[in-house]
DNA sequence: GATTGTCACTATACTAAGTG
DNA sequence: CACTTAGTATAGTGACAATC
């Protein structure tokens, strides 16, 4: 048994240095593969860190590099198929690129990323769709925070991608036509003018 | 040239010392 | 006593220097 042994001190860089007999940037090299450490050194370094069970602070390292290989993503609510699906594929992009995916949909958690960037906790930002969430947080957000907005608005200034479901509309609207239908209903959320445009 | 070491730096929390 | 300020520690990395 090795667990809950109480509170230990995480193993560090230096605790496998002291172990191995180098400094601990060596040590950082060997487990990173930078390449600038000698075949043997590495052999060595990589079989204490093992038996130590030694893992990367995150946090050290987000804060030596400034970067934390998270993306934080805010999106509309997740029962909807769209944004279901948007975060789903996203996901997949991010994790085949090693990143991490940080997905907030409150606003407290909106709220606590706008302070929590500034610190590097996350790498940037997509939004996917405004509403009440999202557009609070792209008022209010610091203009250094990398940011990309996915919508069919680019009113905001930010980076974004534009979705266009005009065609897709008019592909709906051409199968009901030839369906026989009559009286057509649009339902849908937060319908700003461009789409309402759309509908004819 | 390959390998390794040194220094400075990051944001935050904590502690100690100083001041009113 | 309450508050402010300064110093220190943390884990890891970038840039550069030193050694063989």
């Amino acid at each position: 048994m090795t667990e809950n042994q109480g509170r230990h001190k995480p193993v560090t860089l230096e605790d496998i240095a002291k172990l191995a007999g180098v400094h601990s940037r060596t040590v950082a090299d060997a487990i990173k593969g930078t390449g600038r450490v000698a075949a043997a050194t590495r052999e060595k370094v990589l079989q204490i860190a093992k038996e130590l069970n030694y893992v990367p602070n995150a946090a050290a390292r987000a804060l030596a590099t400034g970067r934390t290989n998270t993306v934080a993503v805010l999106s509309g609510p997740l029962n909807e198929y769209y944004f279901a699906n948007t975060i789903n594929l996203l996901e997949t992009h991010l994790t085949a690129h090693s990143y991490d995916m940080m997905l907030l949909h409150t606003r407290r958690e909106a709220r606590d990323l706008l302070s929590a960037t500034k610190v590097s906790m996350a790498d940037g930002v997509i939004i996917i769709g405004i509403n009440l969430l999202t557009e609070a947080f792209l008022q209010a957000k610091s203009p250094s925070q990398p940011c990309v907005l996915i919508d069919t608005t680019d009113d905001f200034k930010v980076d974004h991608i534009v979705l266009d479901f005009g065609p897709a509309i008019e592909e709906a609207l051409d199968l009901m036509l030839h369906a026989g239908k009559k009286r057509l209903a649009y339902v849908a959320n937060n319908v700003n003018d461009s789409a309402r445009d759309e509908v004819r």
